[in-house]
DNA sequence: CAATAAAGTTAAACTAGATTAACATTATTT
DNA sequence: AAATAATGTTAATCTAGTTTAACTTTATTG
């Protein structure tokens, strides 16, 4: 079943009865997009947390001076979404856009709270979740603050090896906060080393 | 009573019965530090989570260089922490110091799961605080993206009039992640405008 | 398979912000 | 009130990363 890679991934932080199972399969609705498509816009308010089946998404956003910055990406068992304009349900800041065709579950935000209502664990599942978004986040902050850009390639290089090698380069280095320019210059340094 | 910030904090996100505020009140600590107190240091292990009640708190960490950068601050209805830490008992990446005398109520790690057991509720409440941090987090990620050193320096003296107000500029140039010196130039020039 | 678009490279000139170091001001302590 | 420590300023020099622009390579499409 389609929505099985959420249960189990669900299943690693909570214990979920079958009634549970089968109400929150009901409320959550399988949706594939093609590369391009996106999920969210700028602007738009965002009605749904994605968790990603297959494919790979990007979150960005353009700047007055019309740039992009991407702000983070989406593979399997990661969540896409403007969480600040879901939450809030106010216009989103960023764009989420599939950069490969993509299967999604989707948590609407008209029905999350029914879920809540008839899961309460889920609200337990949601914190853990966070949490763990929240501390990445911050790290990253971090290593913004603290590390150089070519230190930052190599530790994104290192940490999310699947991720480099299906994305184009000019991408990673918006990630990266840099140019796309100076991410050639950066892995023309290292292959002399 | 000392915890009553926290009962009202809280209950602005959620409903507690008296019994549940009194099992809450039970569970958590007061206790007040110095100013250079240490909270948390990095290397250690975080075992609260820390409420502020007053005074105000900078959390930062040392680079390979010796260099401090902060990477947020917190005062009254904050909350102050290495999450990263907390949530996984392992050693805390920052250091938690009061730069004034501070008024915590703290939640232990040891208690947090009786806390969760009693009071289901604080799932959620948890999951409502963190989502809105991770939002935060979020969004100052792409301010250091997409501004300039100046134009961080406007957002923070507009967005935590009352911090600036409180903190050695030089502290705020941690926080922006410039020098010192950078800020005392940049309030040159925006005297001059 | 030719044509076009998308992605990546190279190099010169430039700039935001860092570094260094000397000095000025403001708090805090004795 | 003097002494010391903490904080803030100024200016010259330096550098990591940007900008611009021309070019190359790799994909995609008609």
């Amino acid at each position: 079943m389609k929505k099985q890679p959420l249960l189990d991934y669900i299943n690693k932080h909570i214990d979920l009865t079958v009634e549970e199972k089968a109400f929150l399969t009901s409320k959550v609705k399988y949706r594939k997009y093609l590369k391009g498509q996106y999920i969210v816009q700028q602007g738009d308010v965002c009605k749904y947390e994605c968790f990603v089946i297959s494919g790979c998404t990007k979150t960005f956003f353009v700047d007055e001076q019309g740039q992009e910055h991407i702000v983070m990406f989406a593979i399997e068992d990661w969540w896409a979404s403007d969480m600040g304009s879901y939450i809030t349900q106010t216009p989103a800041d960023f764009n989420v856009q599939c950069i490969e065709n993509t299967e999604f579950i989707m948590f609407s935000y008209d029905d999350i709270e029914d879920l809540y209502r008839e899961i309460p664990k889920l609200e337990r599942f949601f914190r853990l979740i966070i949490e763990r978004a929240f501390v990445a986040s911050q790290k990253r902050l971090v290593r913004n603050f603290s590390l150089s850009a070519k230190d930052r390639y190599l530790y994104f290089k290192n940490q999310y090896p699947k991720i480099e090698q299906r994305i184009p380069q000019y991408m990673i280095a918006s990630y990266l906060g840099i140019t796309k320019e100076f991410l050639s210059k950066i892995k023309g340094q290292l292959l002399l080393e």
